[in-house]
DNA sequence: TCTCCAATCTAACAACGTTAGGTATAGTAA
DNA sequence: TTACTATACCTAACGTTGTTAGATTGGAGA
């Protein structure tokens, strides 16, 4: 029973990524299992059920790998916080199912507790590793929802082009600063964003361990 | 007309505090304006620009005071990002409904220009000041998502209790790091918190603002 | 008075999540 | 074998949703 359920969670994510999450309709899942939409009832009590089984299927294989021996604190946050991040990344909408439910699942448990590890262990009290932590979570979050709403393969590229232009267009007439930095704002590289983001949180972090929190 | 649009939208603000994002319906909505739910078509193209419009009116007053004369640029950039995250717990699932979107309205585009502001003027390169200005904004986003998530008139507080319990649970059997911080991950706080996210990132900045980026 | 156009209406469509209640299958106990 | 039971599916339908087509209103300008 436990294997069908996985079964339709596996579906519903390879569904996912060809119709995206405003195309997964219970009608279609079904569809794809060969099944009608009101068996998908006997395995999930509702779609939001199914939801919530998808995130934490999204990030099961996050945080496995113990820490290297002697490896910095810092790695390691990165480390995880770079797998959590390609979690999301790896399915279509990923931030979007993950960010729209509220699962407290083993997978989801373990990302928290791997991040708040190294921290502790480089000597953090409980506010510092707790706080820090969840800092790094949210600001992943964040990134991720708007990295995969800007990733050019979820809106027609034309849409994409405009926005650009209309951004140009009012950020030149109307905000100097964002018409200064408009080439580090249309930036690509969102890996190097992403590093860059993280890295200021890390550094917090090195200050206040540094001072004994 | 651009009036009876405005006059649109803030009735649906109004009835977002009233029944929350997924309450709000083109008809429900049409019934509090005492009109046919088609008639919002004759305004707005589909419900997406209307929450488009919505998500552009929850940030219309935030990044209007001017910098104070000498204001350090600390002060200036946790400013506006407390008035940010102000806007966004102000109404019911005021969060979602902006991440829901992605516009480049001249309210959006304020605030990135009065985050990346501060840091320019304070020195910062075009790279620092906008990834900087930004990362501020996808932790705020994801702070805000997960603290309006949490609160407790988002959800029944039996369930708010359920959760807590069973993170209890999970924590205590699997997870040690969780159980040894447990107080301060459910530390309700979130003033405190978010100040304390928002000066990983500050300092962050400022080492390196120091070093000369 | 007539014309026009903005703003609304009625009516309907397809699609959605979900529920009630029936049916086949397969294993188990008598 | 027979009877029972739980699992896993089915058909059929309900109410609700976003949205569209096309008709109707009403007031302003010629």
């Amino acid at each position: 029973m436990a294997i069908q359920k996985e079964q339709v969670v596996a579906k519903a994510l390879a569904l996912l990524d060809e119709v995206g999450l405003d195309g997964l309709t219970m009608r279609r899942l079904a569809d794809a299992m060969e099944i009608k939409a009101a068996s998908l009832y006997w395995h999930f009590a509702n779609k939001q059920v199914l939801l919530d089984a998808m995130a934490d299927a999204l990030v099961a294989d996050v945080a496995h790998m113990p820490a290297a021996a002697g490896q910095p604190w810092r790695e390691r946050v990165a480390q995880v916080a770079g797998e959590m991040r390609g979690a999301l990344l790896a399915r279509r909408d990923g931030a979007r199912v993950y960010a729209g439910t509220y699962v407290t699942s083993d997978n989801v448990l373990r990302v928290g507790d791997a991040l708040i590890a190294p921290l502790r262990e480089a000597g953090a009290g409980t506010r510092l590793a707790a706080w820090g932590a969840f800092s790094v979570l949210y600001f992943l979050l964040g990134f991720v929802m708007e990295e995969s709403g800007f990733a050019r393969d979820a809106m027609p590229a034309a849409e994409h082009d405009q926005r650009a232009e209309t951004f140009q267009a009012a950020a030149m007439a109307r905000f100097s600063h964002l018409a200064a930095t408009r080439e580090e704002i249309l930036n690509p590289d969102f890996e190097a964003r992403f590093r860059f983001g993280l890295d200021l949180l890390l550094d917090g972090l090195a200050a206040r361990l540094a001072a004994g929190e």
